[in-house]
DNA sequence: TCCTTGTTTGCACCCGGTAGCAAATGGAGC
DNA sequence: GCTCCATTTGCTACCGGGTGCAAACAAGGA
C-alpha cells in the first residue's frame, strides 16, 4: 500500500523535469517522442497517473456534474439516470449523484455541490420549487443549472424536455380516431404538474372541441397514489357516468390506475376504460400493463444537454418531440 | 457572474489573515468569538464558502465515494442507489455514480475514479469479473474497494450482503410447510449466479432431502430473460411433469416468469405453479405480481458499509439476515 | 560557418486551501 | 508593573499539478 507517485517523482526517475512529465500526459503538448517515451516508461514503472484533483484546482474545471434526483419511487428515473450518466461519461464527465429527498434542503445541496466546484448542476425532473432556484446565492458565481425532463419556468435556467404540446396533440389525435369522447386526466402534485404542462395542453385541446376533461388528482407520483386516485374516482362515479379514457401524467400513475381497474374493480381495459401513460417506462411494455404511452426522446434529450454543458450549443431551453407508443390499453 | 471569493479576499475585508478565516470555518478551531463574527460577516457579504477541492488536495481526502453500477435493467437497483446515496450523504460523503455498461472496461473505470482520488469504491452488485479486481494496478495505493449486495470471492475486498444460506433456509422451510415438493430454480448468468450463492444453497437444501431441483437458466438479469426461460421450460415439459414451485434468483426474473405463466400460458399462480423471488423489488408488492419474495436488509447493509468506510468498523465481509415476505404467489 | 526560426525544456508563480510551529496577545497571580 | 501561561494569530511550507515566459536546443537557409 505505497503512496501514489507524483509527477515530480516520475520526473526524477525519467531524468527530466516534472513539467516534461506533465507534458507527456497532456494531449497536444509540445514534447519530443524520445522524452515522451522515457516519461511513459518511468510512469508505467511507478504506476503513475495524474491527480485529477490537483488538475481541477489549477484548471478550475472538475469535469464533474452534479445530478440531483429526489424521486426514487418511479422506475423511469433509473432509465433517465442511466442515459444521463452514459452521456456524461462519453464526454469525459462524471456524475455526482445527489439524493434530494424531502428531508434535505435543495439550496443546501446545491451550495454543497458548488463547494465541490462541479462544472454544472442538472436537476433530473425533480420536485424542487422554482423559488429555491431563484436564491441569490445560487445565481452568483455558482455552477450553471440545467433542468432535464421538465420545464424550467425561471429565466436563465435552461431546460431540455419533451414537447408536451405536441405530445398531447399526438395523443388526442389518436384518441379521437379511436372514438373516445369522455376524457379524464390524472395529474400529479399540483406544482410539479404545472411544470410539466401536460395537463394544461390536454385540457386546452378538448376545450377547443367544447369537451370538459374530468380531473383526477394523485400525489405524489407513485403507483399507490395513482391507485388511490382511481379508487376515489370509481367510488364517486357510477359505471354509466364514467370517462371512457384516462390519460395520466406519467406511467407510474397509469400503472396504479390500471391495477385498480383490472385487479380491484374487475373492469377491462380498454373497453370499460382506456388508459394512456407518459414516459414509456420499462414496465409499460410488459404484458401485465401493455400500456399505450408517449415515449420521451431520452437519448436526444441527454445528448442535447451534454452539448450545452460542453459549450457546443447555447444554453437555451429546448423541447424535443417524442413518440406515441401504441399498445393495447388505448 | 463574478468570481468566487477566496479565504484571502474575505480576510482582507474582515481585516484579519486568511488563516483566521479558515479557522472560522473549521469546527473546533482556536478562534475568539469576536474574530469569528467579523469573518462570518465578511464571508456572508462576499458569499464565500470554502473550496472543497483545495481542501481535498491538502487533506488527501475527498469525501467522495465512487459507486459502480452496471445493471440498469433491474428497478431494484434504484432502491439500492437511493439507500446508498442517502447513507453516504448522512455521513457527509457524496456518491460519484459510475455507469459501467458492458462497453466500458471496469479496470479503466476504477483507475479513472482513482485519479479523482475518491476515498473508496463501492461495487453495487455489478457483474464485474473477480479477476479484474485482482489487477495489480488496483491493489496498489488505490482506494479501498467494497462490494455491496453480492459476494466478493476475493480476499481483501470486503462485501456486505444478505445471508443467502439463511435466506434459502427460510424460503425452503416455508415451501415445505406449504407442501411443495417439486422445486425448480431459475438462475441468472452463470458467473454472477455463483457470486450470489443462492442457487447453491437452494440446491443443497433439497439435496439433503433427496430431491433434485429443476434448473432454469436466464441471462441476463432482466424481465425478458426470465420470461424466455419460463417459455422454454413450459415448452419442454408437459403439464403433468412440471415443477410445482419455482424460486428465482431475483425478483426481476420472477416477474418475467410470472407474466409468462399468467398472461401467455394461462396458468394460475400459485395453484399451477408457485413462484418465489428475491429482493422485494417495489413492483413485487403490486397486485399485478403479488410476489412472495425475500427482502434484503438494505438499510442495515448500507449502514454497515458506511460504518466500514468511516472506519467505525473493520473492513470485513459481513452477511446480514433478511426477511421472507409472504404474498399470494407462494 | 553564422544567423534565423521553430521546437523543447526548465522555471517562477499560481490554484485555494491545510498543518504545525512561532510570535503576539491577554488575563491571572504576585 | 511584571512574570507566567494559555490562547489566539500569523507565517512558512506544502498538497500535485497548470500557465506563460525565457532559455536551450535543433534544423534550415544564406
Amino acid at each position: 500500500m505505497k503512496k501514489r507517485a507524483t509527477a515530480q517523482e516520475v520526473a526524477q526517475l525519467a531524468g527530466v523535469s516534472k513539467w516534461t512529465v506533465i507534458r507527456a500526459f497532456t494531449p497536444g503538448a509540445s514534447i519530443t517522442e524520445v522524452s515522451r517515451a522515457k516519461v511513459m516508461a518511468a510512469a508505467e514503472q511507478m504506476n503513475y497517473r495524474p491527480n485529477l484533483l490537483a488538475r481541477s484546482l489549477a484548471t478550475r474545471s472538475t469535469r464533474q456534474v452534479a445530478v440531483f434526483v429526489d424521486d426514487f419511487a418511479n422506475p423511469y428515473k433509473l432509465q433517465l439516470i442511466e442515459a444521463t450518466t452514459a452521456a456524461l461519461q462519453a464526454e469525459g464527465l462524471v456524475a455526482l449523484l445527489v439524493n434530494i429527498n424531502e428531508h434535505l434542503d435543495h439550496v443546501h445541496a446545491i451550495l454543497n455541490a458548488d463547494q465541490r466546484q462541479v462544472d454544472a448542476v442538472v436537476l433530473l425532473g425533480t420536485s424542487f420549487r422554482e423559488e429555491t432556484l431563484a436564491d441569490s446565492r445560487l445565481r452568483d458565481g455558482g455552477p450553471p443549472l440545467f433542468v432535464l425532463a421538465r420545464d424550467s419556468q425561471l429565466a436563465g435556467i435552461p431546460a431540455v424536455s419533451c414537447d408536451s404540446a405536441v405530445a398531447m396533440e399526438d395523443i388526442c389525435r389518436h384518441l379521437a380516431a379511436r372514438g373516445f369522447g369522455r376524457p379524464g386526466f390524472m395529474s400529479g402534485p399540483r406544482t410539479l404538474s404545472t411544470a410539466l404542462g401536460r395537463h394544461r395542453h390536454f385540457r386546452d385541446h378538448w376545450a377547443s372541441r367544447g369537451i370538459e376533461v374530468a380531473e383526477l388528482q394523485a400525489s405524489p407520483y407513485s403507483h399507490a397514489a395513482g391507485a388511490a386516485a382511481m379508487r376515489a374516482y370509481l367510488a364517486a362515479n357510477p359505471p354509466g357516468a364514467r370517462i371512457d379514457v384516462l390519460v395520466c401524467e406519467n406511467d407510474i400513475l397509469a400503472h396504479g390506475a390500471l391495477d385498480v381497474l383490472r385487479h380491484e374493480a374487475g373492469l377491462s381495459v380498454p373497453s370499460d376504460m382506456a388508459v394512456v401513460g407518459f414516459d414509456d417506462a420499462a414496465p409499460s411494455a410488459l404484458p401485465g400493463y401493455d400500456l399505450t404511452t408517449y415515449r420521451q426522446p431520452v437519448g436526444r434529450m441527454v445528448e442535447t444537454l451534454v452539448d450545452m454543458l460542453s459549450g457546443r450549443r447555447p444554453h437555451d431551453t429546448i423541447v424535443l418531440r417524442g413518440e406515441l407508443v401504441l399498445r393495447s390499453s388505448a
